[in-house]
DNA sequence: GCCTAAGATGTTATCGGTAACAAAAACTGT
DNA sequence: ACAGTTTTTGTTACCGATAACATCTTAGGC
């Protein structure tokens, strides 16, 4: 049952080798044949035997780790952006170790700290906005970094994201060309939410290439803002929220939150008020109408990290900068006026 | 920049003590002597000597994590059961070592081989269904282990969840209060989903005992459904959907995707169909109508089981199966026929 | 046959902390 | 002043895997 632990040494014994040739076998090494490697496999299945990373990591001084700081895991993007990254991952030994920052830059210090504790061999940070001493920390480490779904025009070490800038101009001129001209922008509270921040910039400035008026801000409350503040904000408004034209929601989900609103307020959609979002969340394509949105590759993004946490970790070259093109998906939220 | 990385031994010469003192001092040990205490941490700082947590841990093999599966990510219920739990063990110097078994029990058993690598000092798992080598690999172990939102009669070690017949009872004695009793369930394929297929036995279950007829089963795919298959699945099925007068959806996401293909398809919930969900996921709030759910407090499964870890950790005697009472939230779309 | 190269396995010595035990130094009360 | 405690420091022996180097086979060339 528990008795001792079942060690490499344990595994050797049973099969009559030296620990040394155990320890090549069982990391698929080149120069054991194949025979001698199947049965040190087989021997060691049998004695339950578990690999210790942490042995490993010891002596080789490489934990093997990856640290990786999320905003949160319940939103579809950063989770399958994470699936990306693991998956593509899987093969190269590299485990993933989260945390979650709740959309906190103080607590994404905190938590870096914490994964940096563990000796990660690179770094992966969602965002492209930190604390000072936060940047100083992984500038002492010189650790491979890699910024992700921000695209800062100086990253702390490489980036993979889409232009914020580009996305907002295509929802901008796809409300332009449908007939909109008084926009407002549904997001979080000022400084509670820089990504959010810079979407809601980013329209401003399209709007003002444009000529437009100037984009109302609506106020969703403190970040994260998801579907219950969207339709709590819109509801609050109530039918004065259709004297703008165009409401461009900071999300997809906020977006759906406004869209709820506006049918309970007996308003129409697209026809009163059209609304976008962002993200391409599952709700924005079933919701009744299909919500405009921006989709994101997210699972590419995860992808693409890999790549270049691979190149970075094997001593490589690679790229400082990868753009992800944003995409349009034009729902029925924003058709023709 | 850096030569020869500084070790305890370094600072022990520096100060001249022995190693173990410098441990000692660097972990505040009570049993060191403040002058010598404050001079070991000065001569430390001096060196530039940075703790290696790896050493520590492959020593004391204690590593100081806590290693968790979840299904996905990409799960408002999951994440926030993440949340609690990680929030719950901020204080106890513990990490949570995540991994996501995309809902594959085969996947589950690679997985929790990774995480065993790291000699977390306890398991937490998601749903109480595994392969048997799995079991085994932990029997080996002997670790603190909890399984969670699953409450199986037997946990392996642990249990922390709601009881699927009592959830799935709630909603058929609702239905049945509405006036219902042709009941559909909408799930993923047989052998896909686990959890899905018990709360299909279960309702078929509740069924029975109120003499109702056979509940029909309406297949939306393979495991993981949610939106997108819930709607695609009415939608194909057209109109007659309505033959039955009650749906009962696995998830909130599945029973939202049912109510927008409905709505697409001119049906009027409740009016034509009652539909209901599972979860209390923020889209059933904020859809209209707001579907009808089952709320299970997955915040608090997490908490509980960060206070059953609590408990294991320092050895003590801990309960076997935490109960937590679902609680039916009554929508809309379940209004009395 | 003999010799060399390539392939397969073994030996030794750690990596940097810390548990367990041992001992010296500083107190205590009588 | 002395035995008994308590406090502080030291010694020794690892934890389990693997890098580096050494050794033994086997295959093939001449």
């Amino acid at each position: 049952m528990s008795g001792a632990r079942v060690t490499m040494r344990d595994v050797a014994r049973a099969v009559g080798m030296s620990p040394m040739t155990v320890s090549r076998a069982l990391r698929s090494d080149s120069s054991v044949s194949l025979e001698t490697r199947t049965r040190i496999r087989a021997a060691a299945d049998r004695l339950g035997y578990v690999y210790d990373g942490t042995a490993a990591a010891f002596r080789t001084r490489k934990s093997g780790f990856v640290a990786l700081t999320l905003p949160s895991l319940n939103n579809a993007n950063f989770a399958e952006t994470y699936r990306g990254l693991s998956e593509a991952m899987a093969g190269s030994g590299m485990q993933l170790l989260l945390g979650a920052t709740n959309y906190q830059v103080e607590k994404e210090e905190e938590l870096v700290r914490q994964l940096l504790a563990r000796n990660p061999e690179a770094l992966v940070l969602t965002g492209g906005h930190h604390t000072a001493a936060m940047r100083d920390l992984v500038a002492a480490r010189n650790l491979p970094l890699v910024e992700m779904w921000d695209l800062p025009e100086a990253p702390l070490g490489h980036a993979v994201g889409v232009s914020t800038e580009a996305a907002m101009a295509l929802v901008v001129a796809h409300l332009v060309e449908t007939g909109r001209r008084r926009f407002a922008f549904l997001g979080a509270s000022e400084g509670t939410d820089r990504r959010g921040a810079a979407r809601r910039a980013a329209v401003e400035a399209a709007a003002r290439s444009h000529g437009l008026p100037q984009v109302a801000f609506i106020d969703a409350g403190p970040a994260p803002v998801s579907m219950r503040q969207g339709a709590a904000r819109v509801a609050e408004i109530g039918r004065e929220i259709a004297d703008h034209d165009a409401l461009i929601c900071v999300s997809d989900p906020v977006a759906f939150g406004a869209l709820s609103a506006c049918a309970r307020l007996g308003l129409d959609v697209p026809g009163d008020l059209a609304i976008t979002g962002f993200g391409q969340f599952e709700v924005a394509e079933v919701a009744v109408p299909q919500i405009t949105t921006v989709a994101v590759e997210a699972h590419r993004i995860g992808e693409e990290v890999a790549g270049l946490l691979d190149a970075l970790l094997a001593g490589e070259a690679a790229p400082r900068r990868i753009e992800i093109a944003p995409r349009l998906v034009p729902g029925a939220t924003s058709a023709q006026a």
